[in-house]
This record gives C-alpha cells, structure tokens and sequence, in this order.
DNA sequence: TCCTTATTGATACCATGTCTCAATAAGGAT
DNA sequence: ATCCTTATTGAGACATGGTATCAATAAGGA
C-alpha cells in the first residue's frame, strides 16, 4: 500500500486561485497533510509544523485545516481515531479504506459506490445528494506479514 | 417516514444480561434514545432526561451512551452535526440515510452494502472487518413538501 | 520603500467529554 | 421488612479539542 503522492504544487495553485496569500505556514502545512501516508489530526500536525517552524501557532493550522477541508482538498477520516483525522483528497477515487494494523489509508473506485446510491435513490425515494462510506479492516501487506 | 418502534424492554433485556443494573435513570435514558426520531447527542438526551428527572447527571448520560453503544443498541451518526449523535441500531437494517431538511433517520435495506464489500475486497485484497455508510438527502417527504 | 490588508500567534475562552469520590439506591440474604 | 454489600449516581474538578479576539507581523502591489 504505497503512499499516494500528491502534488503540493496543485494545492498551492488551489489556495493561490480561491483569493488566498500563500504563505511560509501554509506551505510548511500543504507539505505536512500532502505527504502523509496516516490520517493526520490538526494537533498532530501542528507537532509536525512546529518541528520546522517551532512558532507556529495552533489557531493557524485549526485554520488551515478549515481551508484544506473547505476547498476539498482534504477530508475527514470518521471513526476508529476519532472524527477529526484528515486524508487527502483524490478527486478520482472516492472510497476511503484505513487499515486497523497499520493506520495506513487506501483508496478505492468509487463506482460501486455510485450504483449503491442509485439503487438506494430507486428503492427509498429519497433524493441522495452526499455520502460517506469507510471501510475499515486489514490491508494486503499487513494479512501478510501477520 | 414514520418512526421505527424500538420496543424498551428489549434494551431493559440487553442491559440486565450483561449484568448491569437497571435503574430509573436508565429506563429515563432508554426511552429518550429508543422513541427518538432523530438523531440525539449526550447533551439533548441530558436535557430531556432532566425534564422528567431534574437532578440526573451529566456523566450518568455519557456513561449511559457509552453501554448503550458498547452493546450495539445505539450506533453514532457521523457528519453534518458533528458526529456525536446516536440513533437506534436497528440489527437486520444497516444502511443510514438522514435527511438534511428534516433531520430524521431512516434506514435503508443492507444488501448493496454487504455486495459493495464483497466486491471490495475481491479487488483489492484487503481484508474488510467494518464499514461505515451514511447517505445524507433531501427525503421522500421533504421533497413534495418543499 | 512604503502602505494596505490578510494572515499570524498568543491567549482567553467555550464546548464536549472524562475522572474522582462521597452519597445513594438495587437487590440478595436474613 | 430490614440489613448489607456493592454498583450506580451526581456534583464538581479536570482534560481535551476547537474557536474568538486582537495586537503584531509579513505579503505583495503601488
């Protein structure tokens, strides 16, 4: 389950398009949140931000991670860690599994997920406008190594 | 979309198997969680406990939302109002569609679930332990009433 | 380089949830 | 019915996660 590479670049662009200022913070973020291979909490990258940057304050990556979310650029992870862990996003591929050995996260075709809600829009009547589907157990390498 | 009936005495059972004792504060919390038709968090079941038992505590609700979960009998809804509020299990139904206009739950028959999964794993090799569905909308009523 | 303005960091604050512990109440034994 | 034991309760202190405020800072255009 390698690492998804995302290209900070694209993050930056998507901050500097939406009327933002790009700053040294918000890079050392973007780096942080992009190249995680784990689900990060705000705290938990405030840590990593502090290592480079020891004056970062708290309040700005709350904020950060705010703006990330609000773009779409990253999401959050529900359950198993608590609600406020967050992946980035890949516009691609929507289906979400974490791994409960190694904490890793993977991503999957999100077609079945699409025949699901048109299933379920035909049989309920209800009109389905957003969803949230997590998958939790054990990846291939840790099956292995087990 | 008419509310489940949760029968109580079915949730008084589960709790008096597992060896707990069942009280008056206890049966108070069980009818709020069981008779709602939205999802509930800690603080609006503290509040309704209160109405009927004005000295109920604040940690007896979390404590009781803790078994409660811990026996499967309510399950946590994730996203939209955070994702500390609770809704009956209902045990043959597993799908969770909440409205966003009106707020209510309804469940969706499970199947295109369990084969969402069954085809997830096929391809992906991971070994799938636990999953997570919610379906968020505007409902069947909630749409010819707007 | 200066000026304007968004962003920052420190701190105070709030909400949600947990821990502690003396007081209470269940329910079995008598 | 009464006593005894023990789980449960309620009050409040505490911890954590997240937000609001505001003076200081730093981007970036003129």
């Amino acid at each position: 389950m390698p690492g998804k590479m995302i290209n900070s670049e694209d993050w930056r662009a998507a901050l500097d398009e939406s009327g933002f200022r790009v700053t040294t913070v918000q890079e050392t973020l973007i780096d942080i949140f992009a190249h995680s291979e784990y689900p990060l909490s705000a705290e938990q990258a405030w840590d990593a931000a502090r290592q480079s940057r020891p004056k970062t304050g708290r309040a700005t990556v709350y904020r950060m991670v705010e703006k990330l979310e609000s773009l779409g650029l990253i999401r959050r992870v529900h359950g198993y860690q608590g609600c406020s862990h967050f992946v980035p996003t890949l516009p691609e591929l929507m289906m979400l599994f974490i791994c409960l050995d190694c904490g890793r996260a993977d991503y999957l075709d999100s077609q079945p997920l699409d025949d699901l809600i048109q299933h379920s829009e035909d049989t309920s009547g209800h009109h389905i406008t957003d969803s949230r589907l997590q998958l939790f157990g054990a990846c291939a390498d840790c099956q292995q190594n087990a």
